[in-house]
RNA sequence: GCGGGCGUGGCGAAAUCGGUAGACGCGCCGGCCUUAGGAGCCGGUGGGCCCAGGCCCUUGGGGGUUCAAGUCCCUCCGCCCGCACCA
């Protein structure tokens, strides 16, 4: 167990209550632990960890001096989003269509100094080992968007008025020849340069100034039109030598490629927008009569005798190698992932353990140092900085490195760094000489099977794979991926199948539940609600009949243990397969061993607890509907359906195991089905004609072809189906089905 | 727009390899037990015919492959999720 305890909620809670986020947290974890115990939820107390204790936190100082020390962690001045709400700033991944993860307001652009992790170098690595993975395709498919590799060349567009070169990315270098303009993102560090002295200089001040004020969300809306003043200038195009315009549009982000592209409004959607709003010139380069924009394939056309003719794809090639030879352009690939902002300026996180010294600049912590400890504050409210610069006495500090005065820095971590590496910490929770035993690591990892939500999809999900890439890479692991295989769980909605929320008021709140149902019950009916990747509503009434269910199993093992059902109950006996049934009794010692085999597979092989809890139901019921059976029989199946629900309901699973047979269920190995119990010897034969069900007849289990066809074709309804017709065709699959096709 | 997923009774769902559609549960109907039943036990429950033996229809719509299709293929419709001016 732990606690990812770090972070603005517990942060928002101080604020608005001023009690301390630590009290606030420690208590809040106080309450977990009631209630994992009072669920019955059985895990290793003896590993629990929590992400704002200094014992882990000091863990986390050293793997980000670990990554400073390798340039994995690096300090940068950029855009960055910004959450006016929160009062910090934001990763990428935690902006949502524009808006703050957490509290939903607009994100602001501001060009800040902050912490980054390099992931962007891994990105290929992070890509390729998604192959290597058991992971759901749709969480394979997000990663890969979100990391969006395209491959393309970089293209060198020169400006000669003033001698600059600027290179471009292209997916597209076979339509090179159709560029006819180029254009640069108002962030771009050229614009004002290229537009000062020429007509438009004013123009683009007051462009530049408008798109670099737009929200995110309204810089970012695809249906907008097309914006943007030319430079006054010219590039040349490199494959051609035309000198081609250029100008500043919000449509170019500076964050991907160089900021700048070359236009090719015959074949891009947006180019051709803009040529259109601009009257641009717009030439075909590729294809014969599509209607233009032609994003497809075809011949190259109006380019150059080199190439004219060529099927674009293969021009491709051609064009980048004439570009190498040229030294015009170079093959190149692009990424829309960005470094992984880690910097937060808020008080409840794991402080950075570096410091700033006049004279050395950005020192870090020696590790003998470590934890930075996160010092007592008052005040929690964000100012657009850190809450920790308040602390004076903690800031100012001496520098490791030359002993001078230093400033501390005073932004914390994002705590997905916190929870990038806490599935290592597991393997090793008390170890206080270092973050883990690289031996008892290769032990336990790599996670066999990890089980989440499908909101972690592109934030923990990545974050914690490029740390173990990162981690490995200095040594200090043994492995490549985090999680071998994962599974993405659904949500128990309110009854209403809404998301529970206490703005809706449609929350389950555990203590009533446990109270009215029992622990055992609301967590069987959890797992029987449907399969466990799919959401589910809450509902009273399901929650009851799994109750029943529960309780009938366990009337049937007081019944056979008080007496009144088994005179010889009142001594428990081992739960053992009788040694030769009959009637009912061979029936019910069959349903029990198809039971195990049932649950068995279910539960390892798919998770579909919904499942093998149904064949435990089916079991209960088949008990009932045979008290006629002999005794050693009906205590065989009712203990066997005890140990089978001990891992849903383990307080009722354990009793009545222990009323049957005197002994502890989880003391006992798992049930394993006899092999001989598993097959009757008579089976259901289905009869068809033509692929219609007509007759069923009871069949021996593993009777040749010619008997089955025999009692098929004397089966009363298939006589009467038969005759006045030809069989043309029989088909039969063994102990199941045989199917007459007549004429 | 691109990518992924889903669509089965009144409801949650099952059908795991192309082989009996609807297991199991909820709800509903009936019976037993009971002073009583909001307890328990037993039975019924996709729709429509019906000579009571059966027959026809049915897995979002349409088409196809096959002896056989909820399952495979094509197409259309609807819903959900992710990405989205990424050059």
């Amino acid at each position: 167990m732990g606690y990812d305890a770090f972070g603005l909620p517990a942060e928002n809670n101080a604020i608005k209550t001023g009690v301390h986020p630590r009290d606030a947290t420690n208590q809040s974890i106080g309450a977990f632990r009631h209630w994992f115990h009072r669920w019955g939820i059985s895990i290793d107390w003896s590993r629990e960890i929590a992400s704002h204790e200094p014992s882990y936190y000091r863990w986390t100082q050293w793997i980000f001096l670990r990554m400073f020390e390798r340039g994995l962690a690096y300090r940068k001045e950029a855009a960055v989003n910004w959450c006016p709400n929160d009062q910090t700033v934001l990763a990428n991944e935690q902006v949502v269509d524009g808006r703050c993860e957490r509290c939903g307001a607009l994100v602001e652009v501001r060009q800040l100094e902050q912490w980054f992790f390099r992931i962007t170098d891994y990105a290929d690595r992070l890509l390729d080992d998604l192959d290597r993975i058991d992971w759901p395709r749709h969480v394979k498919t997000m990663q890969r968007n979100w990391i969006g590799r395209s491959v393309g060349a970089q293209v060198v567009f020169r400006c000669e008025e003033l001698e600059i070169d600027y290179p471009v990315f292209t997916t597209r270098p076979d339509t090179l020849f159709g560029a006819t303009f180029f254009v640069m993102a108002p962030e771009h560090p050229d614009v004002f340069k290229l537009a000062a002295g020429t007509e438009h200089e004013h123009a683009v001040h007051e462009y530049v100034n408008k798109a670099l004020n737009e929200s995110v969300e309204e810089r970012g809306a695809a249906e907008k039109p097309k914006t943007g003043v030319p430079l006054g200038r010219t590039v040349t195009n490199p494959v051609n030598g035309e000198e081609i315009p250029m100008f500043v549009a919000d449509y170019v982000l500076m964050e991907y490629g160089t900021g700048a592209i070359m236009a090719v409004p015959a074949h891009d959607e947006r180019d051709f927008a803009f040529a259109q709003v601009y009257r641009l010139p717009i030439r075909r380069v590729v294809g014969t009569d599509e209607e233009l924009p032609y994003t497809g394939d075809g011949p190259i056309v109006n380019s150059s005798p080199l190439f004219d003719g060529m099927h674009n794809r293969r021009a491709y090639e051609a064009i980048v190698h004439w570009l190498e030879l040229e030294a015009k352009g170079r093959p190149s690939v692009n990424y829309r992932l960005r470094d992984w902002l880690l910097s937060r300026q808020r008080y409840w996180g794991c402080p950075i353990p570096v410091v700033y010294c006049e004279r050395d600049g950005i020192v870090p912590v020696p590790d003998a140092d470590l934890p930075v400890a996160l010092p007592d504050v008052e005040d929690f409210q964000p100012k657009g900085r850190s809450p920790l610069a308040a602390a004076t006495d903690w800031v100012n500090t001496t520098c490791p490195s030359c002993g001078g005065p230093a400033r501390r820095e005073t932004d914390t971590m994002d705590t997905f760094v916190d929870s990038s590496w806490y599935f290592l910490r597991y393997c090793d929770a008390h170890n206080d000489q270092a973050p883990w035993d690289r031996q008892v690591l290769d032990g336990w990892m790599p996670v066999d099977q990890y089980i989440g939500g499908v909101e972690h999809a592109i934030l923990h999900l990545m974050y914690a794979r490029f740390f173990v890439k990162a981690l490995a890479d200095m040594d200090l692991l043994g492995v490549q991926e985090p999680f071998e295989a994962l599974f993405t769980q659904g949500m128990i909605l309110g009854p209403d199948g809404h998301k529970m929320s206490k703005s809706r008021g449609n929350v389950i709140s555990p203590a009533p539940i446990v109270d009215r149902f029992g622990a055992d019950a609301a967590r069987a009916y959890v797992l029987f609600i449907g399969p466990p990747d799919q959401d589910a509503a809450w509902s009273d009434t399901g929650v009851e009949g799994v109750e029943r269910f529960l309780a009938r199993l366990w009337r049937l093992g007081d019944g056979l243990a008080d007496g009144t059902e088994d005179p010889a109950g009142a001594v428990p006996r081992p739960a053992e397969q009788p040694p030769s049934p009959e009637g009912s009794g061979l029936f019910l010692v069959r349903k029990a061993n198809w039971a195990i085999d049932k649950v068995t597979r279910d539960m390892t092989g798919r998770f579909a607890f919904n499942t093998a809890i149904a064949a435990i139901m089916e079991l209960v019921n088949e008990v009932y509907r045979h008290m006629d059976a002999d005794l050693e029989a009906r205590r065989f199946a009712t203990a066997t359906a005890a140990s089978l629900v001990f891992p849903f309901a383990p307080h009722l699973g354990t009793e009545v195991y222990e009323m049957l047979t005197g002994e502890r269920v989880w003391e006992q190995p798992w049930p394993e089905p006899d092999p001989a119990m598993l097959q009757a010897d008579t089976f259901q034969l289905v009869c068809q004609i033509n692929g219609k069900v007509r007759d069923r007849v009871d069949a021996p289990t593993g009777a040749p072809r010619e008997e089955l066809e025999r009692l098929c074709r004397e089966a009363p309804n298939v006589r009467a189906h038969l005759d006045g017709h030809e069989i043309v065709k029989i088909i039969v699959v063994p102990d199941k089905l045989i199917n007459l096709v007549v004429r």
